[in-house]
DNA sequence: TGGTAGTCAATAAA
DNA sequence: TTTATTGACTACCA
C-alpha cells in the first residue's frame, strides 16, 4: 500500500514478540516456526475457522489502514508544528543517518506488518483459541493421552515441548479437562496447541527425537561430571511448537515460598470451615490461621484453591456455594463455637474414638439443625467442653491414625462403588462442598444449611438412608439391604423452659426453614454447656 | 481489596 | 520414572 503499516492492534504479546524473533534470523526459530504455520493452516481448513479468519483478516486490514493513516497525518502534524533549528555540518550528516535509520525502521515496519498479515491467515494460537467456538476438550484429551502412551512419551516432555507447560499442568489438563465454554482464551491455548499438535503428521517424530536429544544432553552433561538437572527446559531446540515458551521472566525459584504440608487435623478443619462459610471473612480467616497455627496467606490460598477445584469438578457445587456467598445466613455463615464443638466431633471421628452415638447432644437443647449436624459424627457424645477447646491443630499424627477414622466412618457399604463415584454423586446432590477426594465422610452441613437442596427433583430422584443423622446416598439394592437395619431418627431437639418459652413466642418454625442460621451466643451457649454438663440430664433417642 | 483463572513446582502415589 | 495432587503464586478484573 506504500505506506509504513502499524502493527495490527489485536496481535498480542507473544505474537508481536515471534516477530521480533523472527527478525533476529534464529533459523532453528523460523523453521520450528514455520511449521507451527503449516499446522496451523492445517487446522484452519474447517470452514467455521476459515469463515472466522477470513471476516478478521478484513476487519484487521480496515484497523491497520486507519492505524496508518492516523499515523501519517499526526506525524505531519508534528512535524509542521516543530521549530526546525538551523542546519549545520554536523546535523547534517546527523539528519541523514537519521533519515537511513527511519528509512530502515519504516522497512522493518512493513516487514513486520506484512508478517502480521501473514499471521492472520493462518492466526496465532491466542487468535485461534478466541476464534473457535466449540472444541471438544474431551476429545482431545483422550487422543493426546493414547498417542503419548502409544509412543511412550511423558507428559513432561509433551508439555514442555508442545504446550510450553508443566508436567503438573499438563496432568490436570489432560486427566481434568474443563469444558470449551468454562475456558478463559488464555485456557483454551493449550488445546489449541494440543490440536495442532494432532494434525501435525510427523508429532511424534519430533517428540521423540527430542527425547533422544534430551537424553543424549543428560549423558554428556553425567559424562562431564556436571550436575544432572534432567530439567532441561533451558534447551530451546526442544521447544518446537511453543513460541512463547521461555519463562526467563519467572521469579527465581526461591522466590516461591515453601510449600505447607497441612496435616490430616488441619484439612479437616480447613473442609469444616469451608462447609460452614465458602467464603470467609478476614476475621474467619484471622481466626482460623490462629487456631491451625497457619499463616493467614496460607488460610486464604487454600480457600481460593478449594473453591477453584471443586468449581473444577463439580460446578453445580460451586453454585451452591455462591448461593451461600449471596445469602451469608442461609447456610450458617461461620461461628467460631459452632466451628470448634463440630471440629472436636470431627477430629473425634477421624481419631476413632468408639464412643456410643448420642442422638440430641446436650449441649445444644434449643438448637436442631446443630444437634443434627453433630449427630453426622459418633465421637460427638460424651465429650466434655473442655475437650472441645483448645486443640492443638497444628500438630500432625504420626500414626497415620486419620486415614483409619476416614476408613472407619465408611460403614455403609459405599466400598462397592467407586470413590470417586460415590463423591461426585454426594456433590450432584449438592450436599457436599467438600472435595471430591478429600472425603469419604458425608459432610454434615449442607444437610440444615440449606433444606432446599434436598428437596430438589434431581435428588428426590435419589434414595437415601439416615446414618447416625447422615444422609448417605446409597443405590437402590443396599437400601433394600440395609432397609431393616436403619432407623430413620428425625431431630428432636429437648428443650428447656426458655427455649419453649421462645418457640411460643416466635410461633412454630419447621426445622432448616427460617431458622436456618443458627447464631449462638456464646455466653450463653457456654452457660448452657455448664448447666447440661452438671445436670447430666441426655435425652436419648431410640438407638439402632 | 478480594475475586477468578491459570500455572508452577514440590511432593505423594502409582 | 511417570503421573496425580495441591499449596503458592501471578495476572487480570470488578
Amino acid at each position: 500500500m506504500g505506506k509504513p503499516l502499524q502493527p495490527s492492534p489485536a496481535l498480542t504479546p507473544n505474537s508481536i514478540k515471534s516477530s521480533l524473533e523472527d527478525r533476529d534470523g534464529s533459523s532453528s526459530r523460523d523453521s520450528s516456526r514455520e511449521r507451527e504455520r503449516d499446522m496451523r493452516s492445517h487446522f484452519m481448513t474447517s470452514p467455521q475457522h476459515q469463515m472466522f479468519a477470513a471476516q478478521h483478516h478484513l476487519d484487521q486490514l480496515k484497523k491497520q489502514q486507519q492505524a496508518a493513516a492516523h499515523a501519517q497525518s499526526h506525524q505531519q502534524q508534528q512535524q509542521s508544528q516543530t521549530p526546525q533549528p538551523p542546519p549545520s555540518p554536523h546535523s547534517v550528516v546527523l539528519q541523514h543517518q537519521a533519515a537511513a535509520a527511519a528509512q530502515a525502521h519504516a522497512q522493518q515496519q512493513v516487514n513486520a506488518a506484512l508478517r502480521n498479515l501473514g499471521q492472520h491467515v493462518a492466526p496465532s494460537v491466542y487468535e485461534m483459541a478466541a476464534l473457535t467456538q466449540d472444541l471438544d476438550t474431551q476429545v482431545i484429551t483422550t487422543k493426546i493421552k493414547e498417542a503419548l502412551l502409544a509412543n511412550n512419551i511423558g507428559q513432561k516432555i509433551f508439555g514442555e515441548a508442545v504446550l510450553g507447560l508443566s508436567q503438573g499442568s499438563v496432568s490436570e489438563l489432560l486427566s481434568k479437562p474443563k469444558p470449551w465454554h468454562m475456558l478463559s482464551i488464555k485456557g483454551r491455548e493449550p488445546f489449541i496447541r494440543m490440536q495442532l499438535w494432532l494434525s501435525d503428521s510427523h508429532n511424534v517424530e519430533r517428540l521423540q527425537a527430542i527425547k533422544t536429544e534430551r537424553r543424549e544432553l543428560s549423558k554428556r552433561r553425567r559424562g562431564s561430571g556436571a550436575q544432572d538437572n534432567s530439567d532441561d527446559t533451558s534447551s530451546n531446540s526442544s521447544d518446537f511448537y511453543h513460541s512463547g515458551g521461555n519463562r526467563d521472566s519467572s521469579p527465581p525459584l526461591s522466590a516461591k515460598k515453601q510449600r505447607v504440608l497441612f496435616s490430616e487435623e488441619q484439612k479437616e478443619a480447613l473442609r469444616l470451615a469451608f462447609t460452614l462459610d465458602p467464603y470467609p471473612s478476614v476475621n474467619t480467616i484471622e481466626f482460623l490461621a490462629s487456631e491451625l497455627n497457619l499463616a493467614s496467606r496460607t488460610i486464604t490460598n487454600w480457600f481460593h484453591n478449594h473453591r477453584m477445584r471443586l468449581k473444577q469438578h463439580n460446578p453445580n457445587a460451586a453454585n451452591q456455594a455462591e448461593v451461600s456467598r449471596e445469602q451469608p445466613n442461609s447456610g450458617g455463615g461461620f461461628d467460631p463455637i459452632q466451628f470448634r464443638l463440630l471440629l472436636s466431633q470431627r477430629l473425634a471421628g477421624l481419631n476413632n474414638l468408639n464412643i456410643p452415638p448420642l442422638l440430641t447432644h446436650p449441649y445444644f437443647p434449643g438448637n436442631p439443625e446443630i444437634a443434627n449436624l453433630i449427630r453426622g459424627f459418633p465421637g460427638a457424645a460424651g465429650l466434655r467442653p473442655e475437650q472441645m477447646f483448645g486443640l492443638d491443630l497444628s500438630v500432625k499424627t504420626t500414626d497415620e491414625g486419620s486415614d483409619c477414622g476416614e476408613e472407619g466412618m465408611e460403614q455403609d457399604g459405599s466400598d462397592q462403588e467407586g470413590e470417586e463415584e460415590v463423591e461426585m454423586r454426594e456433590m450432584q446432590r449438592g450436599e457436599a462442598m467438600e472435595s471430591a477426594r478429600s472425603s469419604r465422610r458425608k459432610p454434615a452441613a449442607p444437610q440444615w444449611v440449606n433444606p432446599d437442596w434436598q428437596a430438589s427433583p434431581a435428588n428426590a430422584a435419589e434414595p437415601e438412608v439416615i446414618i447416625n443423622g447422615v444422609c448417605v446416598m446409597q443405590t437402590p439394592d443396599d437400601y433394600r439391604s440395609n432397609d431393616n437395619e436403619t432407623v430413620r431418627v428425625e431431630p428432636t431437639p429437648v428443650l428447656d423452659e426458655d427455649d419453649i418459652e421462645d418457640d411460643r413466642t416466635e410461633g412454630a418454625r419447621s426445622p432448616g426453614s427460617e431458622r436456618a442460621s443458627p447464631r449462638i451466643k456464646e455466653e450463653s451457649m457456654v452457660e448452657r454447656m455448664k448447666e447440661d454438663d452438671e445436670e447430666q440430664e441426655i435425652k436419648r433417642e431410640p438407638e439402632y
